[in-house]
DNA sequence: GATACTATTTATAATTG
DNA sequence: TCAATTATAAATAGTAT
């Protein structure tokens, strides 16, 4: 959106699209909290970034996610959810599936490289990255290496679904029974009519919605 | 935006937020997908909107997302998931770094593609896998025209954990094991509203794991 | 209320340091 | 590579139909 008009498609360009990357990510999640907070609605952007573990999410409080799933306690079919897919498993079927791709492109890359040789009569070392490629995926051993703090910072899971802005919810949220929330109390009452909305999915209004788990939920999550 | 500076908080005139809600909304999946296809990462945007019963998103196939919803058992503050937590998160860095390395096989591959042919000036056909990769790295227009397609391989945990590059996502996530669902070719790539829950009615039948449908999720989105 | 239409503000592609 | 700058494309607030 600037000196020229971009066609939409994939930037080839590694740095470029790298950096503008950076520039419309930030700008989609600034368009999402402004949304969220002109509008009052409850909003959610996430970002996935390569060679980032963890995404870059709007709104920045996941625990307001609990509220979003509690919505959900009144639908049926609740009990069939056992059934959802165990998501440890189909990552490691897509590491397989993975490996035999890349077993495959590897294959045809030494047999390129043969050709090479043999016309060219010059040794073409294999890339760094033919060699890295095969014991990145074969290698699990770098599983146990895994910093212990580094999956205590990640859970991209659990932002994606948080969403929604504090402003209706605190008005839809009267002062709870439990310890009141000080903050809450910045809350403008000229929003009164703009109440409404919010609430559509949120069940468990009258508590604190910071603190309190539904006990439904709760049992749903756990084993 | 225009005409005069917004001002950050919430429209209390109904219609005049109404209607910025309206364009904004637009606004935001618009941008969504745009960073998602010049960029090609994995980017989501949830907004939920009064008076509507499901929330428009992007990208289109919201059992992805939905399924994204589910990981949210991984919740640190599950206590027993963390464990869990710690195996995806360990895959899931290791599918980025994985993709790195196809990233680089593959471009060494076209390289020396390019010399092969240069030196016995005659075209050798890409084996079935480089192929693969080549197109996986290079077919971004059909990417763009027809997404729903596109996520058809794309696995949802893949989607919401991991990030990157969609080339290696799709070296990662191989065509699904089911035939090809017809009817999500009439979705309309501009019009997010109506494809809200299109596989609402497809039922656990066959249990793969690109099919299935979590009654839970899928319940959301219904009325 | 939904468009359609601008005048402006924003976002950002290209460029520079 | 990265941040800052700038010129331009996009988004959109206010308005009219």
């Amino acid at each position: 959106m600037a000196r020229k008009k971009v066609k939409l498609s994939w930037i080839s360009n590694d740095s470029a699209r790298k950096a503008t990357l950076k520039k419309r990510r930030k700008g989609m999640l600034k368009k999402t909290k402004e949304l969220s907070v002109l509008c009052d609605v409850k909003a959610c952007a996430i970002v996935y970034s390569p060679d980032e573990y963890r995404p870059e999410v709007w709104p920045p409080e996941p625990e307001r996610v609990m509220r979003v799933l509690s919505s959900f306690k009144s639908l049926p079919e609740m009990e069939k959810s056992k059934k959802m897919l165990n998501q440890e498993g189909f990552l490691r079927q897509r590491i397989s599936k993975t490996q035999e791709q890349l077993q495959k492109l590897e294959k045809d890359n030494r047999e390129s490289r043969t050709k090479l040789l043999m016309l060219q009569g010059l040794d073409a070392p294999l890339p760094a990255a033919a060699a890295a490629a095969s014991s990145a995926v074969m290698g699990q051993q770098e599983m146990v290496q895994t910093p212990a703090d580094w999956y205590m910072n990640v859970n991209p899971m659990m932002m994606m679904m948080t969403m929604n802005n504090n402003h209706p919810n605190d008005m839809i949220n009267p002062p709870p029974l439990l310890p009141p929330a000080p903050h809450r109390h910045q809350v403008a009452q000229e929003n009164v009519a703009n109440v409404a909305a919010p609430m559509q999915h949120n069940q468990y209004a009258g508590h604190d919605e910071d603190q309190y788990v539904d006990p439904f939920l709760d049992s749903f999550f756990s084993p």
